[in-house]
DNA sequence: ATGACACTTTAGACAAAGTCTATATAAGCC
DNA sequence: GGCTTATATAGACTTTGTCTAAAGTGTCAT
């Protein structure tokens, strides 16, 4: 609840209920996997309000879009800086600490810019 | 056509007529993109084919799959080891070079899991 | 050449993720 | 309560990408 306020979102019923569900622990989901968390929960919530809240989340900082496969989004609870491995063949995603890879300095960003992220993802496969 | 056999690839005439397309110049394409682009050359090439081999392309190293965007998959011409800078607002995707950005020594990869790649996104937006 | 078999292309059906619209609910305020 | 605005919802819709079944093309042995 209190998050909510202080990221300027307004508490809804559903919003609480999302981020009752989601905030506990660190998880990558897609908008289906909370869809269906939601139902099992006896509390439903429309697809829609599903996507409107991620989408919310995301925007204010709760949240953090995953860009990682080509079908979904995954919504990570993880709200602190790292980056990522992706298992591309059984779709296994897992955090890792953002200093054992990223050099101190970034490349100078194009004119009329400002860096909103920086994402990396080590793929790897199984071996064999 | 040598680039095709070499990668051991059959060069059929719609594989040969896209790789005439792509690769010229560094580019990222989406799979619709290059749809559009072979209706425009006379000799169109189906939807499933274009999908196919972009994705063969992609598997024999032909092609470099970016994921980046959560709508579409481009398909990058240059395929020397780079990164990408990506205006999330304008679409605007261009390269880096990867020594700009990743110190050298990777964290441990999950057991039993081999490198694939690594691919490092600078999101950007306008300023203001 | 002919036939046999594998590989490729194609149209269009299909699937899945995500968006939009119009209506209904709920919340905030007086 | 009554008013106003924000949010939630069902379901239609859009877009990207996959699949299927049929037709076309290549390759090889005979
Ligand atoms: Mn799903
Ligand atoms: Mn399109
Ligand atoms: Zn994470
Ligand atoms: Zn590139």
């Amino acid at each position: 609840m209190e998050r909510l306020q202080t990221a300027g979102i307004q508490p809804t019923r559903q919003r609480v209920h999302i981020a009752q569900v989601l905030l506990t622990g660190n998880q990558h989901l897609s908008a289906d996997q909370v869809l269906e968390k939601m139902k099992h929960t006896g509390k439903p919530v429309s697809k829609a309000t599903v996507y409107n809240t991620l989408g919310l989340f995301a925007a204010r900082g709760i949240l953090r879009e995953v860009i990682i496969d080509p079908a979904r989004v995954f919504y990570d609870t993880n709200n602190t800086p790292h980056h990522h491995v992706y298992n591309t063949v059984t779709g296994e995603l897992s955090d890792i600490d953002l200093r054992h890879v990223l050099s101190e300095q970034l490349p100078e960003l194009p004119e009329g810019t400002e860096l909103e992220g920086v994402d990396v993802v080590i793929r790897v496969r199984p071996v064999r």
